[in-house]
DNA sequence: GGCGGCATGTAAACAGTTACATGATTCC
DNA sequence: GGAATCATGTAACTGTTTACATGCCGCC
């Protein structure tokens, strides 16, 4: 656990960067699976740098602005080697909103319910056109920079290709049983 | 959010039940996309007491054992229907460790990283086994009674069968996910 | 007599969320 | 001049998790 330690020190193994740059980089990939806010990312960034597993400094053409640069060190790339190997042998326990609130449905009026279950469709599919938006060899390309192409390019893009994947067919899955649901309610008589 | 309280709230309006009755609901029920230790459960409990939405008597043939058994009031009645008008208006923000650990996978040794995705695979297929052996409608007459099935067996049973085809969906999808990235990493040169 | 299940709690730690707060830059 | 974006942080809260803790009952 503590996923966002290893999502920023995963990060920072490619090259040094903001808070805000990770900002950015959780937001357009690993956001999609594991979401964080600006102000978790900060003293996480800074807890992190206590315990020696990143350093930072102060960098850009202006001092005042205090754009504070992260750099992993040897230790923090040991503490994510060592979080890599040790292998998940749970299954995360599922948080879904929208399951408990339609599991105690019985006593709503059906129409509130399609409603909600029609809103939650829209929202869907819209979660699916931005994942098929996405082209993750962009993204590597905007944080590896020219000269990581030949680096990792082939070996990250492969896994991040992966989770994409993964976001494709969540949504689908649950746009198919959204449907079948609403079907199955519009169906019935009251 | 604070789904507990509603799940609690909800699983009262069927009838007066105690924390350990309450766990054990949750564990065979909405603990699939909503879990709960009994810790919480028990705390959450005297807090709603608190609050005036459920009270609570010592029952059972020896009171010593202290069997609490709590019962949901007019106000939490009033507060369970003010939370189901509230329509679910955002996508929850997904947190999926292994996604994450996936995504940063490409420096790990490819063996490791199948060994992972297989042992997910296994617990995935397990937990479809799971699902597939629920009976809603027999989980509805053991918390209902006899007398509730004129009363909402009916309605509810609907709801609850929507939730179970939800997880029946998931776990396929899932596992197809699973074999697809299992299959792509196997063929992959090294 | 011991083990597993029943049954109920408390306390502490921690991750995640929300709210508050500030200041520079860039574009219209 | 004002709005949007860049950019960084602190403080407080709260839900969740882990660990600690106790005692009865029924069965082998």
């Amino acid at each position: 656990d503590f996923m966002l330690k290893h999502i920023l020190l995963g990060f920072l193994r490619y090259q040094p960067l903001t808070g805000y740059d990770l900002k950015l980089l959780i937001d357009n990939s690993t956001g999609h699976f594991w979401h964080a806010y600006h102000s978790q990312i900060y003293t996480t960034l800074r807890k992190l740098e206590g315990e020696g597993l990143v350093t930072s400094t102060l960098e850009g053409p202006d001092e005042r602005l205090g754009r504070r640069v992260y750099t992993l060190t040897a230790a923090g790339d040991a503490e994510l080697q060592q979080w890599q190997r040790n292998t998940l042998t749970e299954l995360p326990q599922g948080k879904e909103e929208l399951l408990v609130r339609l599991f105690f449905a019985g006593s709503r009026p059906r129409a509130d319910v399609l409603a909600e279950l029609r809103l939650q469709r829209q929202k869907r599919a819209q979660q699916l056109e931005i994942y098929k938006a996405i082209d993750p060899l962009k993204l590597l390309r905007e944080i590896g920079g020219p000269e990581a192409e030949s680096r990792w390019l082939n070996s990250e893009s492969h896994y991040w290709l992966f989770t994409l994947k993964y976001g494709v067919a969540f949504q689908k899955m649950y746009l198919a049983w959204l449907d079948e649901t609403i079907a199955s309610l519009e169906g019935m008589a009251d």
